[in-house]
DNA sequence: TTATTCAGTTGCGAATTACTACTTAAATGC
DNA sequence: GCATTTAAGTAGTAATTCGCAACTGAATAA
């Protein structure tokens, strides 16, 4: 990796990484959205499923609202009750919160997680979390780079549209 | 997502996304992980350029050490330099990271980060992380559902090997 | 009307984080 | 050889966050 990998100047400011990890970096973020992801809906859910501190779960849900990955509706048949759902936004953390899983897996527990989530069609296992090429080619480290702007190519569609 | 993706039943414990946070839930582990695939390798360096205080960093190197996602080496050349270099489970960690900053460029940022990691073959940016078949097709959260392991098809070359 | 449930909030001690200054050991300059 | 600088931490202390338990308040159930 060292080489290859190389930044070519220091521009690690302008970077999207603290800005999701903002949303998504403290303590039980992650739980929180994993037990989203597996169907929970409510505060005495998670709370009984996670074991959290009661106010520490009331502070992450209400930052998790504020940042758009939950919605926060209280139910018409119950309004005691409060419908915590995930947004779009939310949802597209799944890829992310996959990848971690199966290197938890890989390198931590050494063993499958259950439950397993696979694709509905043939009820197999989903592949890897993988980084790939423009075109579906997966990369190794060893065929990266990380590139100023004016260097990327970005494609010929792109490119006419500049015009 | 509701209705598609739902767990069948408590399976929550028996996943390694816990263990996976273990390691790399703290608040600066991501940062300095970044900072290690960008070419970091020296703490003075992560220090200016991160701004962290010094103890919190040496504390999370050290643990990032323990966990075993970084070496430390003194250098040869001057042994007082700690050399600090990714091992292949820190490695493995790039595939998360990516789709964490994907994630923060197109919910929170709204624009690509520099540098941007390109694929050295054709200086193209890499494609989305995406979750996907065994057989490489991207699949979206309706294709998906959560399995116990006695209803997941591990395909025929395992099954043969079970025989 | 009284009890129970849901979703929090409050108070408080313990643990963690951050800021600043100090230390230690190795390398460098003179 | 001796003073200085540099790299990588420690130490002390203030601020913040965490976790537990008990409490509140509104809505429903008995």
């Amino acid at each position: 990796m060292d080489g290859k990998l190389r930044e070519p100047l220091r521009e690690l400011a302008s970077c999207s990484l603290p800005a999701a990890l903002e949303a998504m970096g403290e303590r039980w973020s992650f739980m929180i959205l994993r037990a989203a992801f597996n169907g929970l809906h409510h505060f005495e859910e998670f709370q009984s499923e996670l074991g959290i501190a009661r106010n520490i779960l009331a502070n992450r849900l209400g930052r998790l609202v504020d940042h758009g990955i939950l919605t926060r509706t209280a139910m018409p048949a119950d309004r005691r009750k409060i419908h915590y759902q995930l947004t779009d936004k939310g949802s597209a953390l799944l890829p992310t919160m996959l990848a971690l899983r199966q290197w938890g897996e890989r390198w931590e527990t050494g063993f499958p997680a259950s439950p397993v989530l696979v694709d509905a069609r043939d009820m197999r296992p989903i592949g890897p979390i993988d980084v790939r090429a423009h075109d579906g080619r997966v990369l190794t480290k060893h065929d990266l780079l990380w590139a100023l702007p004016e260097h990327v190519d970005y494609g010929e569609a792109e490119l006419r549209a500049a015009e």
